[in-house]
DNA sequence: CGCTACGTTGATCGCACTCAAGTATAGTGG
DNA sequence: CCACTATACTTGAGTGCGATCAACGTAGCG
């Protein structure tokens, strides 16, 4: 149609991968669940840490694997995939720097449970799973801010066995957008761009529906002028709109 | 139809309703994330807490109240469900005696995201938030614990979003009573039965499916011989099946 | 014994999946 | 710079699972 432009984002361009290099204390120092640590303290956490590179679409590991790391991000985007054995994935989430994941529990999980891939130049921190512990038990307010972000982070996923159970996909589209924005949302000319690489088959695994349809709805967006989108971007242009379509009617 | 029998559920004869008498110490210290703790350190924990008892039906708390406890299960069952403007709503658990519920965070949630309701009698332990709060930092193995926990749930829910988001009906409903069957199930003449009152709409709103059809896979199950059920109850007869139904195929 | 809530069964309909055949985009190598 | 190719995206037609609406059976309680 009309007015579709060509990859308007940015990231690989903005970040520049900067992995191999120390600026990792300062990263350290800013995650969250490390804020209230003196600058000491965190160098020495800080050297538990190793860390890994990854080119767009390499494999930071594998569903299966054994759990032996906590990985945070340092810079770039990294997408969490549940896998199932007919091909249709699940995506349950899109990282960005300063979030962890991977093994939180060195008792409980022995191995994976969903695959971590990056979608763009990514450096990652890695902690062995036992320092973690060490490192929780030592630093309590560390523990609990990690409790916090995993309770909210349970909150989110009940929130989507929610939507999966009673809203349409139209419905989840919109509101899987609207998160998304928030997230990763830039303003700009376009609109609010979400900085990553955003294909149809991933908001069909974010959305429990699939590309053809995902493709059917992002078009009708498109028409009523809610959204742009081309070949792996998606930007809102009409925010209100979008929140109306994602809220729910009280019938 | 031939052999359906009437409501042999046993909790509330089982399970007397001592929630007033003093043996919240017992109960404490039998809780999986209080292990390791000396038998002072409890009694000292279990003065910050308040017992109460509700009877079957009535509401802990509602979703949209304060969130101001962290509420322990000492005996019965509670259920956990996210409600919806149109009237479906999800029921995310079903909790039993040593479990947690309410509010984790007191700097997160300010509101409760969904409603408890007492399925039996039950008797709840009440912590304010704040104390918990304290508790956790005090003793780093307690939070290391509830982390752990509240980790596995994320994972459950994460599962959850993908059956939702791949399998049929009679999948995701066979795979919900299995897990059921593990946790409530009491083996019995009638084959593995779940201790608790569980009507078809619970199984629809755990499912996400409607009353109806969880009516007629339900039929069909114990067409089948897998299961047997009446008026609020369910038991499994034939496990090896069930768990065949519950699996994906390859393809 | 009747009332209420729970459960069953049938008929119909529509959303979204599937299969299929296209078009557009961006990266690659000449 | 442009053809070439791979991958992403679009659009159409047909189908089926499961929701919805409706009516009736059944258990258990007061």
């Amino acid at each position: 149609m009309a007015s579709r432009r060509k990859t308007p984002l940015q990231i690989d361009i903005v970040e520049p991968h900067a992995c191999t290099i120390d600026l990792r204390l300062e990263i350290l120092s800013r995650l969250p669940f490390f804020e209230g640590l003196t600058a000491e303290e965190i160098a020495q956490i800080n050297r538990h840490f190793r860390e890994e590179g990854f080119q767009p679409g390499e494999y930071v590991y594998y569903a299966g694997d054994p759990a032996r790391h906590l990985q945070v991000i340092a810079t770039g985007r990294v997408k969490l995939v549940r896998h199932n054995l007919s091909g249709k994935n699940v995506l349950l989430d899109i990282l960005t720097p300063g979030e962890f994941f991977g093994s939180l529990s060195p008792a409980e999980d022995q191995t994976y449970a969903e695959t971590a891939q990056a979608l763009t130049m990514t450096c990652v921190l890695r902690l062995e799973t036992a320092a973690f512990r060490i490192l929780l038990e030592r630093y309590p307010a560390v523990a609990v801010k990690v409790l916090d972000i995993t309770a909210r982070r349970l909150q989110e996923a009940q929130e989507r066995v929610r939507q999966l159970s009673v809203n349409s996909v139209e419905r989840r589209l919109a509101y899987t957008l609207l998160k998304l924005g928030e997230k990763l949302g830039q303003a700009g000319e376009m609109g609010l761009l979400i900085q990553t690489p955003l294909a149809r088959d991933d908001l069909a695994e974010m959305t429990g529906s699939t590309t053809e349809t995902i493709s059917r709805v992002m078009s009708q967006f498109q028409k009523e002028g809610w959204i742009q989108s081309g070949r792996q971007w998606v930007a809102i242009t009409h925010l209100e709109a979008l929140r109306a379509a994602a809220a729910e009617e009280i019938e």
